[in-house]
DNA sequence: GGCACTCTTTGATTTGGGTCAAGGTTTTGC
DNA sequence: GCAAAACCTTGACCCAAATCAAAGAGTGCC
């Protein structure tokens, strides 16, 4: 498969990413009027908590540029990372007035944020918005189920490649690299946080990167910058059915 | 917390689950017309599969009696449930053509579903549906997530104390119990669907079950009859803040 | 009643990944 | 340019849960 292939929805947008992945396509001009009246950005500095689990969260967003973590814990500390927000992914629901989990920004962050009563009034009024977010978020569940797969049944090392094979999918920067098959980014996650996103403690992340690297399977320049030289082994690893969803 | 607490929605509905789960409270008598037109009754034996994953899915459909389980495997036979649908319980997803996993009875089971085409059409139709599946799909999710937690970071005694709180509170039968704190119910799964479900072996779902009766946290009649004397304490034990959501 | 089957329990042993500890490398701030 | 902090790697050791093995309990069928 190309990087192309990867690639299928444009992650650009020159005015606003809710335009393509939640209502774009079916908007009309009243209704776009609505969004933009609505709408405002607001940027995180890494490491910064967007909202707190339980705090009132009064507006959804989509995220612009940057990563975000959702985070559940435990009192005594233990944590999970139960979902990873790469650009143009959408974030918050309607319905709800609480934040269920922490979203906290690992990169710096740029969310651009409705106000979620105007935005839930519109939902109401525009069948396919409510639709459209409806298919967004049945395929977060099918994400959410393919990585209680991951969580309950995968190794450490399968554990690695499967989050690589993920990250290296929706990377932007990997549709840069020409050569089939090959692929290069940085990671946009801590040692810790892929930890928390894969059940793992750190140091045993810290192990199986080595591993991996060790036997060719990536290679490594610093901490963060990664070649994947044969997508296809990589996969393998993963221990997956072919290539699966894994969407986010 | 009384056992009454437990179950703001009543789970019997006379004509249809879908009815109050997915569409009842704002339904007009047209939409239950095209409703009425479109259902129609399945049952299967206890063991018997609804669908392979990967197959193609012309319904939607609700969970009037029995148990029924969502599993997905990898190609070595490892296999993680990914979740448990339980009377007045909804599956099945408007827009997508093939099953994303398998569904299987695991007690003898009825289902009411609906042809997809026309559930679609009608969902299309009337923007209240498509809000009450969007509700229920989120609701889903944060089950997803919170089980996400479960699998990646409780011990085998707090998973199995968890799976024993959820099936508890879901339970219709733990009504017929008065005692404050006191519930007693069958539990619905095998040993090794319970392993599937928590991320283990079958052999550490009987330890830790025998742990757990050993010291007195649950009362164990057979194999299946279970009596908590004390709801809070296997709370306790399940490793949560308080009492959390849980869902399904 | 007894055989066959499925489900469950329990014990002995192994092992993957956690824990603890030390040191290395990169980044940040002054 | 140096110190402190944050992040990462590696090693030694340990333990919770997996694996392997055997036997008990319940159920249905002839």
């Amino acid at each position: 498969m190309t990087p192309e292939d990867l690639h299928p929805v444009s992650p650009s947008c020159a005015d606003c990413p809710i335009r393509h992945r939640a209502v774009c396509a079916r908007c009309d001009e009243r209704e776009l009027g609505v969004l933009e009246s609505i709408k405002y950005y607001r940027s995180f500095e890494a490491g910064q908590m967007v909202i707190w689990s339980g705090d009132k969260m009064d507006f959804v967003a989509s995220v612009v540029s940057g990563i975000a973590t959702l985070t559940q814990t435990l009192e005594d500390g233990r944590t999970q990372m139960v979902g990873l927000l790469l650009p143009s992914d959408f974030v918050g629901r309607p319905g709800r007035e609480f934040a269920p989990y922490n979203i906290s920004a690992t990169t710096d962050l740029m969310m651009c944020c409705f106000r979620k009563k105007p935005f839930e009034d519109l939902m109401f009024r525009t069948p396919h918005i409510a639709q459209r977010l409806l298919e967004m978020t049945l395929d977060e569940l099918d994400s959410a189920r393919e990585w209680m797969l991951l969580l309950g049944r995968k190794t450490a090392r399968e554990k690695l490649a499967s989050l690589l094979a993920i990250v290296a999918r929706r990377d932007a920067s990997v549709k840069l690299c020409a050569t089939r098959g090959r692929m290069i980014f940085d990671l946009p996650l801590t040692r810790e946080a892929m930890a928390d996103y894969l059940g793992l403690t750190l140091e045993t992340v810290s192990r199986q990167i080595s591993a991996l690297k060790r036997e060719g399977i990536i290679e490594l320049e610093g901490k963060r910058h990664i070649t994947v030289p044969d997508f296809d082994r990589l996969l393998n690893e993963a221990g997956d059915d072919s290539d699966g969803g894994m969407l986010s």
